[in-house]
RNA sequence: GCCGCCUUAGCUCAGCCGGUAGAGCGACGCAUUCGUAAUGCGUAGGUCAGGUGUUCGAGUCACCUAGGCGGCACCA
């Protein structure tokens, strides 16, 4: 006999041998017909399965969010009988379920077209209707490898082959078609529905390995109804809007050109808003005990030899040869710069922890293929900075910089999204103690400063140290490392820095690489995306724009502009002979925070009418009012909260 | 770099089975002076990404090259 306890807390008792669907059908016939799955304790299982075992216990319909990625992975199973059916031959290899959707790489020496995607996603749907039971048998090792040799799946026998000895090997039958798969499934294919669109094709990797075979991956999306699938659809086409290469291009912030790939031209209003935030960085920096630097952009290649760049990271660099046969290098990464500052003179232990920073335009040789509008580019400026300090500094500077992170992130008011610790890769510099050391400081400092899981990258350090990464999302979901915290006990060594400790010996110092926005350019078009454009007023290239209704009014719209300017603000002016509908419409698709309408009434009254982006009403205030009331609005949020502090009535200050 | 797709006016996009290039917006000109998301009329804009080929004839078909997009790999 074994126990169940079901979610309302009873218990019940049932024979052994019982399955899923047996325990519904005693609670309730119309139960039984709803069913998909069940979960005994938190592990999902096949309906159709023996229990092994008692436990808490629950049944799962297709409402239910758990079963939604079964039902994709079922998604999955079922393109592949539907693409081994229309193209014989292909070979199947995996196929998961992923957020939103799922995939399967499939061996096929012709590749799919976009015009397949249409004939596959046909034939999904005949299999759907077919209602094939699903069932899940348990092979022997030998007879399963054997048996997917014999029928050409080389890549399912190979996955087999690599399972360790002794564990269970399950394979799923629907209808004709079988599959080598830990499951669970779906009782039948009818359960999938037909919620459910392929929507992309890509090359992939085979075990994502670039040395090894490229397979075809067929990417698909899946859901428990056509009203989920269709408010999908419609998040992606929202999403595509937010775009950072549209939005850049509509707001005439940037541009890219082929001549330039993966360099951005910055336009005059992109570059305000980099500017705005550089300025902001700074401030939070110099607040934050760092110094700035500036070092060269191009050095002699035997600087990048000693650092260890030259041969770890060549392949990346730009290099270039004078004529007076010189080699030199583009920097692709600041420390060895810093290092040299950092050399020059002797240092104390009394100088550490000492924090350098610097805007530093970094230049890297990024493949082709990896190249996306200005989040993944050639030419970039990392608000980098490195802190020299020992040892038993490392964690009480890790929580700092966390903080500092954090905070900044708060006020651009992005999420971070994910903490990642990426741990000591096979091929390394330092003893294990030392890595021992370096990730347990690492993961206690990053989670005492977020409250946030910190999910560790086995493998994925860097040779010289571990290393943290701070994750945010884009407008479609992808998410992008900006923030990052590499400790480094390598360069050092190699480039020789150190300094005289108390009891006057010279010691090495530790590195610790940092960065908030990781590339500026990247941070940047995480920030339109987040806000779409319409930026908070501090953020915003242009803060005010001033518009006549008729000429008459001209030379009162000059007077706020020079009014508002004079308070700081970011302002430009329309006297455009168009309607006012028309102004307004043009300077709200290209997300102006604040129109100021002046007509003859504004002009004879000395007040402006203000209008906000995303709102219809307006706001009539005297010229004066407005102009305070802005600046003080458009302060950044660090120097607000200075404001705030000092609380010196009617004193404001400088906007950017 | 690899796989797939795409590239037509400044922008967004039509262009059928191969028959000689279109729209809207924008720009420019003229008229209009208007109260909160598109005033009217007119004008100019194209080596159909570049190249080679097939054809009587190529924006359309084939191949090559470049760039872009989506993945993969790589990475801030």
């Amino acid at each position: 006999m074994i126990d169940l306890i079901f979610p309302d807390g009873s218990q019940r008792q049932f024979e052994d041998g019982v399955t899923g669907r047996d325990v519904a059908a005693s609670i309730a016939k119309s139960l039984e017909k709803k069913a998909l799955l069940i979960e005994l304790d938190g592990q999902l299982l096949d309906l159709d399965r023996v229990l092994p075992g008692g436990g808490a216990f629950k049944i799962l319909t297709r409402e239910s969010p758990e079963a939604l990625e079964t039902i994709r992975h079922d998604a999955s199973h079922i393109m592949a009988e539907a693409v081994q059916e229309l193209f014989p031959g292909t070979q199947v290899t995996i196929g998961p379920a992923i957020e939103d959707g799922f995939y399967y790489d499939f061996a096929r020496e012709t590749p799919f077209s976009l015009d397949d995607l249409a004939s596959i996603e046909q034939r999904m749907k005949e299999i759907v209707d077919r209602d094939e039971k699903i069932v899940r048998e348990v092979w022997d090792r030998k007879e399963a490898i054997a048996h997917f040799s014999d029928i050409g799946e080389a890549y399912k026998a190979e996955i087999i082959t690599d399972l360790p000895e002794g564990e269970t090997i399950t394979v799923y039958r629907q209808g004709q078609w079988k599959d080598l798969c830990l499951g669970p499934h779906l009782p039948s294919t009818k359960h999938v529905g037909k919620a459910f669109k392929l929507t992309k094709l890509a090359g992939a990797y085979w075990r994502g390995d670039h040395r090894n075979a490229q397979l075809q991956r067929i990417y698909g999306t899946a859901w428990a109804s056509e009203a989920d699938l269709d408010a999908y659809l419609k998040r992606v086409e929202e999403a595509e809007k937010r775009d950072h290469r549209k939005i850049g291009r509509v707001m005439d912030l940037f541009h890219l050109q082929e001549e330039g790939r993966g360099m951005v031209f910055w336009h005059p209003k992109g570059w305000t808003l980099y500017r705005v935030v550089e300025n902001y960085i700074r401030r939070r920096l110099e607040d934050g005990g760092y110094a700035e630097v500036r070092t060269p952009q191009i050095m002699d290649r035997s600087l990048w030899e000693a650092s260890g760049h030259w041969e770890k990271f060549g392949a990346s660099m730009f290099v270039c040869e004078t004529d007076e046969g010189e080699e030199l290098a583009v920097k692709p990464m600041n420390c060895p710069g810093h290092v040299q500052i950092f050399k020059v003179g002797q240092k104390s232990y009394r100088d550490l922890p000492l924090r350098m920073a610097e805007f530093g335009a970094c230049h890297r040789y990024e493949p082709s293929g990896a190249l996306h509008g200005i989040m993944r580019v050639r030419g970039f400026t990392q608000d980098d900075a490195h802190i020299f300090c020992r040892e038993d500094q490392i964690e009480e500077e890790t929580t700092r910089f966390v903080r500092l992170l954090n905070s900044i992130y708060g006020d651009f008011g992005v999420e971070l999204h994910s903490v990642k610790l990426a741990l000591r890769p096979d091929l390394r510099a330092g003893t294990d103690a030392v890595w021992d050391i370096a990730e347990s400081k690492l993961d206690r400092a990053a989670r005492q400063a977020v409250n946030m899981e910190v999910e560790a990258l086995p493998g994925e350090g860097a040779f010289y140290g571990p290393k943290l990464e701070f994750h945010l999302r884009d407008a479609i979901g992808r998410t992008w490392q900006c923030g990052t915290l590499q400790l480094d006990f390598v360069l050092p060594e190699r480039l020789d820095a150190t300094y005289i400790a108390e009891d006057g010996s010279k010691q090495r110092p530790v590195m610790l690489h940092r960065a908030i926005a990781g590339s500026m350019e990247r941070f940047l078009g995480m920030l339109i995306e987040n806000y779409a454009g319409a930026f908070p007023l501090w953020l915003a290239p242009t803060q005010v724009v001033v518009t006549t209704i008729t000429s008459d009014a001209d030379d009162y719209a000059h007077q706020v502009v020079r009014e508002l300017r004079a308070a700081g603000l970011r302002v430009e002016v329309d006297l455009r002979n168009e309607k006012i509908n028309y102004k307004i419409r043009e300077h709200s698709l290209t997300k102006t925070p604040v129109i100021a309408v002046v007509g003859r009434r504004e002009a004879e009254e000395g007040k402006v009418a203000l209008r906000r982006l995303g709102s219809d009403g307006q706001e009539i205030l005297t010229l004066a009012q407005a102009a305070k009331a802005l600046a003080n609005e458009a302060l950044p949020p660090d120097l607000a909260r200075l404001s705030a502090l000092a609380m010196a009535p009617g004193e404001t200050l400088g906007a950017e």
